[in-house]
DNA sequence: TATTGTTATACTCTATAACTATA
DNA sequence: TATAGTTATAGAGTATAACAATA
């Protein structure tokens, strides 16, 4: 049947199908960006020199309770090549926020784990990132927020997993 | 009140208050670069050596149906700094996409209309963005997609209009 | 003086390709 | 040979600051 329903933002001329959805991507990327700009100006604001990406890492593995993540581990949660890694890696570990320790087991690996100062920039960032993202979300009441994360995990748990190949 | 629904989305510890909103702030970032990743795939199997920054601006200036958009109108709808806009249309003009011309009611501004290369790429383009969406939206029905395109317009047309300063 | 766009510069994020050291 | 991470390089995207031309 292919039910589309115009709402409201829809630009007045050529509504064909398929552009709602069309539409939906410019969303995504300008609210991603006005995001993570209010994000910047939170952890600005608490002198936290610690870019967007860094901190995506620096949660990752504040959130890998068991055994510290590896680089790949990493490069595969944040969806990037391992490359892209090694150099959030290394900004973070010339910060003092994490350590690399190798594996003994297998010694081409690397495992990063958080230091004492990694922890609490991690706690500080928690409070920047829940400041910028009530900023953003602001104009939903919480019943809507709850409505978006669900559409929203569907999503990421979806189809996407395609990684940067 | 502050009902929060909780979602399996959800990481298992630690479920403090706000934890949901920063949690969409996340799916917002892994979802755009997907998108983007999507796109651009499309765009490279069409030909189209067209950016996606560009590819945005160019969709803003063949939106503009009466007249021609100003540099500072483009940076305006792009939510960029309007030095960054010299860049793409800088660009733009090189491969034949646009043309830059002076307004002569006041010789400060610069107006940006389309060439008719510039409107066949948008044609292109448009076909590109479609499959993008179609790709990362498939995991939710028509009715979904319309829920969640409700939202984010909200979002967009609600507070952020901080732009870039 | 305020506005419009640009030159100059720099940084973040990320990719591909080739190489090293393991295994 | 396959895997894990790195060096080398490049390009997209965007920001700040200083400046020129015009209003």
């Amino acid at each position: 049947m292919n039910l589309v329903l115009y709402r409201g933002a829809m630009p007045s001329p050529e509504p064909p199908a398929g552009a709602a959805d069309a539409n939906v991507a410019e969303q995504l990327v300008r609210l991603t960006r006005r995001m993570q700009r209010a994000q910047k100006r939170h952890m600005d604001r608490l002198d936290l020199a610690v870019t967007p990406a860094q901190s995506r890492l620096l949660r990752i593995v504040g959130h890998c309770r068991g055994t510290a993540p590896r680089m790949a581990d990493l490069a595969e949660r944040l969806e990037v090549v391992p490359r892209a890694v090694t150099t959030l890696v290394d900004a973070l570990e010339a910060n003092g926020t994490v350590r690399r320790v190798p594996d003994p087991a297998n010694r081409r690996v690397v495992r990063i784990e958080l230091t004492d100062t990694g922890r609490s920039a991690l706690r500080a960032l928690r409070g920047a990132r829940r400041a910028a993202a009530e900023e953003i979300l602001s104009p939903l009441t919480p019943a809507q927020r709850a409505q978006l994360g669900g559409l929203l995990s569907t999503l990421v748990d979806g189809a996407g997993g395609t990684g940067a190949h």
